[in-house]
DNA sequence: CGCGGAGTTGATGATCTTCAAACATGGTGG
DNA sequence: CCACCATGTTTGAAGATCATCAACTCCGCG
């Protein structure tokens, strides 16, 4: 079903949740199923995530209903930090997902405690503020085609370039996350599959395999 | 051309960038002339910025030239902290502008030895997190019109509602802002005008009142 | 005065969305 | 094991929104 990576336990260097409140700090395994909401936009954050094996969609709401998400979060990938005192978006499992929860108040004491792992919570924010500012590029100023191109080489890239890239959201969480229908994003698909740059893996939508990488990446300017 | 103004020892206790590296800290102070590029995507990140009168933008191009601004800085406002080896994105001066500066070298070793300043970075960084996140759901998902309604609050707000809000970028940068082209913009100004919800001061576009901010905060979704 | 930059407005067109229909898929229970 | 249903996906046709192309205005400034 899912693409895993290894589930570095807690003494990993890199693992982020160890490196960022030290060693010997403890935390908790959740289980969540699909389409769970793991917590909500204005919720107090109470914990800070880092998954072991699914998937996690991060979104916003307009009051009518419409959807961006921000961030799609697979094996090894932290969410949910947050330094002021509510959750600025929503986040729910897209597939059944494991996790490991640390109390976000361990992490800010480490912080102020001057712990090892402040640089890695800088790291960690940073990253996620240039992924964001990439993003805004894409939503601003990409086409269709360009926008579902960009998509799977991020998918690809996250997944470590696998033969057959197994895709854990719908064809609509694709399209809240580019700023899309998911009408517009199946066609794009379509086009890529009929000019050879993708197959489609046995008769199911969500396994493809990207057949001309370097074609992909000139689509995406 | 840049012009070297004043070291100055230390600034007022709430300024970010004293915030940041502590007391005693030095920074110079430089005046970049309006469209003078402050530093360039891919440049290596020598200092960190912060805007004494003026506005920047922080942008990111495509291969062929379309533009998406990250964001605009107000006099008050810092930017320019990198965590890695390079700039993200490219700073222009819109109009004439002063900003003290500060290295980054200071700053990150002040973050090494446990500074009290690593909070405020902590911050500083996750509230352009904050920013960006919302205006993805801006781009992803607005219309036309509430895009340029946002950015009139947005305006609005960091100028602390003054009576006429005098803009200091062209229509161009704000289209560049919110995805759109300048055309469309100054269709959805025209419009906001039209309705009575906004006057344009005197004979010129840059200067402008909003007149029903309660309706404008209903338009933007 | 004339020139250039910035902005507005109009006409036309492309891209993407909306609406709709058909088909596939995967889980559930008879 | 298969029928069945809800969910997800593809594809087509029509429509809306925004972009493009173009003309014109308004200042500011030499």
């Amino acid at each position: 079903m899912l693409v895993r990576i290894n589930t570095a336990p807690r003494m990993s260097i890199d693992g982020h949740l160890a490196a960022l409140a030290g060693e010997g700090m403890c935390y908790s395994e959740f289980r969540y199923r699909r389409g769970l909401e793991i917590f909500g936009e204005g919720e107090e954050p109470e914990y800070v995530y880092q998954i072991v094996s699914g998937a996690v969609r991060t979104y916003k709401l307009l009051p009518d209903g419409r959807r961006q998400i921000n961030a799609f979060h697979l094996a090894g990938d932290m969410f949910g930090f947050e330094n002021e005192a509510i959750h600025r978006f929503t986040a729910e499992a897209i597939v059944e997902t494991h996790a490991h929860l640390m109390r976000r108040s361990s992490i800010l004491e480490a912080v102020r405690n001057g712990g090892a792992g402040t640089k890695d919570l800088i790291k960690f924010v940073t990253q996620n503020l240039a992924h964001a500012e990439s993003h805004m590029l894409l939503l601003g100023r990409k086409t269709s085609l360009e926008r579902v191109t960009a998509f799977l080489l991020e998918m690809d890239e996250r997944l470590h370039h696998p033969d057959v890239m197994i895709l854990p959201m719908s064809r609509r969480d694709i399209a809240d996350y580019l700023g899309l229908t998911l009408e517009t994003v199946s066609r794009a698909l379509s086009i890529l599959r009929d000019e050879g740059l993708l197959r489609f893996d046995g008769n199911t939508q969500r396994r493809l395999e990207l057949v001309d990488r370097d074609a992909l990446a000139k689509i995406d300017a």
